[in-house]
DNA sequence: ATTTTCTGCTTGACAGTGTCAAGACATGAC
DNA sequence: GTCATGTCTTGACACTGTCAAGCAGAAAAT
């Protein structure tokens, strides 16, 4: 029996299938999540997540929810004492794909549009916030460095490269080995990625 | 029963499980994937697949090795008479995007790592030649416009950018509308990226 | 203080799932 | 013919998500 610490029988049961959520996630990958062992590690029957979060797509919706803001947090603990517009949106790149890699549980469900509902009101809120850091740092570097950027189309560019960066990273050393090629470490790739956004291919 | 076309008693039962596969997956996401709604579909028992591929896994990754070999061919197919190697760079991203969006029941699984078998040999063999495609493409952007230019991290880098923008293409919308966003279409987002990827954020 | 209501959760059932073991059965070799 | 081989079926197992019903304890009403 847990010490009730604040609303009723279990004590915040919700959470605690959150956590259960997670932890299952980062063990098992998202394919191997199911709702009754959740419940089972939750310490819980088999039938109570759903009287919190109706079917297991509300569930993985909060979970969803929950990592966009620690995305956020994330970010703005990043950019904390940064002033360079483009320093600060190269610690922004950095903190996304390390919370992502840090937070396999939250990331592996944050970004899938069949496993989650998009249209839940707290998760609308916290992914929009993490968008709109994300134009905001664009917005500063257009007004710094170059008035004609389009903000829409480098935030979506940038948001692409980075989750795919992250998304590929379990994938992309094999592909690269069986070419013969050794890839650089996230730090420096995610360096390349700032370089190689701001000046471009071309030689300047 | 079917006119049994060539090898046995089905037919090629592996092939009409891949097509069932895709199928599903297009109509009801890689979620929704079932190996006994395979079966059902190819018109066999429930257990007639794991004969031909073991585990659910191994029909998976067949899926997405046949995804691999026609994105290679829809790169050859895209670069076909161009000679510009940005040219054929932005015309391979698109293809990529295209790809993507055009057999979902194929990309769903391609880069996923734990619902396929990564080390498989002709997943090996036909992810490696995608990727020497892109390698190749960057290759002759470094010589043509830039000798510095580190091929690896922009390989990284591209292919991070087509395949993020491929995943977020569903859920971007979402996130830039509730920011009063307008993004555009695939085609124009495309250019923008060659533009970028070439010039960078900066002002030339 | 007793009753009622209601919320949080449990129990039991249902159809569906992946995987395994055993068997059937057409085909090819001999 | 007999035999073996590879292809597929049948049946069983433990497991899944979801639903309906019921229970128990807290809160509210009397």
């Amino acid at each position: 029996m847990p010490m009730a610490t604040s609303t009723y029988h279990h004590g915040d049961l919700p959470s605690a299938l959150r956590a259960a959520t997670v932890e299952l996630i980062t063990e098992r990958g998202p394919t191997g999540f199911s709702l009754r062992e959740v419940a089972r590690r939750a310490g819980v029957s088999h039938a109570a997540p759903a009287h919190h979060f109706g079917t297991s797509k509300g569930l993985l919706t909060s979970v969803a929810a929950e990592g966009f803001r620690t995305l956020v947090e994330a970010f703005d603990a990043a950019v904390e004492g940064r002033h360079d517009p483009i320093d600060r949106l190269n610690a922004m790149g950095k903190a996304y794909v390390n919370t992502a890699l840090n937070h396999p549980g939250h990331f592996g469900v944050m970004c899938t549009d069949e496993l989650i509902d998009q249209s839940d009101a707290a998760f609308v809120e916290a992914s929009t916030g993490a968008y709109q850091r994300l134009l905001d740092g664009i917005t500063a570097i257009r007004d710094a460095h170059n008035p004609n950027l389009d903000v829409d189309a480098a935030a979506t560019m940038t948001w692409s490269a980075v989750h795919g960066y992250a998304v590929l990273h379990s994938a992309l050393p094999g592909v690269a080995e069986k070419n013969e090629r050794v890839l650089a470490t996230m730090e420096e790739t995610m360096n390349s990625f700032t370089q190689m956004m701001m000046d471009g291919y071309r030689a300047r």
